[in-house]
DNA sequence: CTGAAAGCGCTTACAG
DNA sequence: CTGAAAGCGCTTACAG
């Protein structure tokens, strides 16, 4: 393995002088840095990541949270945050949690060292007190998507907002029984979509002066399945709706296709609406709130950024960005039967 | 920051031994392990990654590099290497290529330094041969899921022969004229499915006595969008095809979408099959042969430990393990209209 | 503009 | 079973 000794002996300077001239920084003379960049291009020299965070206490590496990697959301938000933190120059230590606490806890209390990161981006889920106090101890930046924390840098869509857009598609049609399929409890307590999505469903019926029956609640885990399994039983519910509001694009899949399966017609029997802007959701025809995911990714990446090239002096207030959605019309939803 | 000075100061030992005991290192007294580990709890002290890795030359770190986080299959293989890799005590150093032959550049020639990771995962593509020589240079294990590079573990399917289990389905119901979508030229130098995929359909066609047309090979870069591109021209070919093998759902889901969007029924007017048993594929109704893709995560980051838990020179010859694919038959194939 | 030297926080023979 | 000390490969005041 080549070391800046190396170079620092085949230039004929001293080590000192090959660190600053590989790193750009001032008092080397022009001449000299062409020299070492050239040696240390001749010889792969890659300076060990290693040695220099332990030099400096800078990893260039920032963590990234995720409930689970195979969800098209996910992947998409770390797609997004990927170019900026690469073009930086740091690396993504990716914290899968999978989904069961267990491995969450362990992810949070053992593996997500301050020690390994410069930075954490933390996906869509709200971190539980004990989490909160792990993240805060580790005294580095934090940035949220999908949720927001007091005193970190977020973006977001608003979700209390993006529900009310879809129930006012729906009530707009006309429909007055209107069904929801949203997270379980436990999502309720992890992530902070579910919730805010519930309420913006709620609040709408009631501004519409309907009332909410509690068998028009399902619960769909935010899985194709979990919606399937949900319009099952919103398709036993008296009175059934006549529309039903799926809080993701995953769910409203499994929803459609629970219809169908019930020998009842899409939008004609009954009208069906999520929220995201699935890459999926075009062709499945499916009318959805779209919210730009790649993007939030982005977003956050940059506003880590912006932290990180600050000096912890002049830190600015945290940003809390939120970031419009909007209502794609597809076939999905139409007027109820009369 | 705590360190390791601080633990040893409170228990009244040396760095050495706490080092010792925190590791299960034998050779430090019961009594004194334990006072070492209840002092390092109270302290939350955790072993700083840089300075172990530094004096160790182990980063306890594997790169995973992957053509797009955000497509359903690598997220998939990336969840299943995940839960071996976290338990092993390894963290997963994301290396997104996101497509693009530059930053595919610069990740294997700059990023991926083999002192940042202690053995690379490679999933889906075939490395040129710079990326082959940087590979090499790091003079890490290296394993790779969906292709296979000799000297190196694999994990993968048979692809020509799962193309062959798909054209038997389509040849069986007595399809004779069968088109294909596939992936660029460029797919075929980057990726090894492609082209085997388009071997098995040759072969097939070949052996069944039916001759290829050019016009039925159609390119649809392994996305939904391409598929329904691809299969728009292969509607206008003459003669135009009764069936058509996608070499993957996504492409098969789009070209589905483009038969009905042309008027036409599938399966009763045109049949479509895919490859890879999607998490959507079921809620199209669509016909596939199934891969085992998470599995193939999970069995490659075993390999890769396995390597990583064997001294050098007791290693044994990389293994090359094939999983089986399974067709699946749904609604998207049927007999040819007479 | 350049170099000598200390220091970052661990691990590891080596000695006892 | 335990400790003193060297060393891993960088970076960074400090001095010149």
């Amino acid at each position: 393995m080549t070391s800046i000794k190396d170079v620092a002996r085949t230039v004929g300077v001293s080590t000192a002088t090959v660190s600053r001239a590989l790193r750009g920084l001032p008092r080397v003379s022009e001449e000299t840095r062409l020299r070492v960049l050239q040696a240390a291009a001749d010889l792969d020299y890659v300076a060990s990541p290693s040695a220099a965070g332990l030099a400096t206490g800078q990893t260039r590496a920032v963590g990234v949270v995720v409930p689970f990697v195979s969800r098209w959301f996910y992947g998409e938000v770390v797609q997004g945050a990927d170019t900026p933190l690469r073009d930086a120059g740091y690396d993504l230590l990716l914290y899968n949690l999978g989904g069961d606490r267990q491995t969450r806890r362990r992810v949070f209390g053992t593996h997500l060292s301050s020690k390994r990161v410069d930075a954490v981006l933390v996906l869509s889920l709200t971190p539980t007190d004990e989490e909160l106090a792990w993240l805060t101890k580790l005294d580095r930046p934090v940035a949220v998507v999908g949720a927001s924390v007091p005193g970190w840098s977020s973006v977001r869509i608003d979700d209390e907002a993006t529900a009310c857009i879809a129930m006012k598609h729906l009530l707009a049609l006309g429909h007055r029984d209107i069904g929801y399929i949203g997270g379980s409890l436990e999502d309720q307590l992890d992530f902070a979509a579910p919730f805010d999505r519930l309420l913006g469903y709620r609040r709408s019926m009631s501004h519409a002066g309907l009332s909410v029956l509690p068998q028009w609640e399902a619960v769909g885990n935010f899985t194709v399945r979990g919606g399937l399994a949900a319009m099952r039983l919103l398709l036993e519910s008296e009175p059934r709706p006549t529309a039903v509001f799926a809080a993701s694009d995953e769910m409203a899949i499994g929803a459609v296709h629970a219809v169908r399966e019930a020998g009842l017609r899409v939008p004609q029997d009954l009208s069906v609406i999520g929220i995201d802007g699935h890459e999926m959701a075009e062709y499945f025809d499916l009318t959805t709130v779209a919210q730009p995911v790649h993007e939030q990714g982005r977003l956050a990446a940059q506003l880590l950024l912006d932290v990180l090239a600050t000096d912890r002096e002049h830190a600015k207030q945290p940003s809390a960005v939120t970031v419009p959605t909007r209502l794609v019309v597809r076939h999905t939803t139409g007027p109820p039967a009369s």
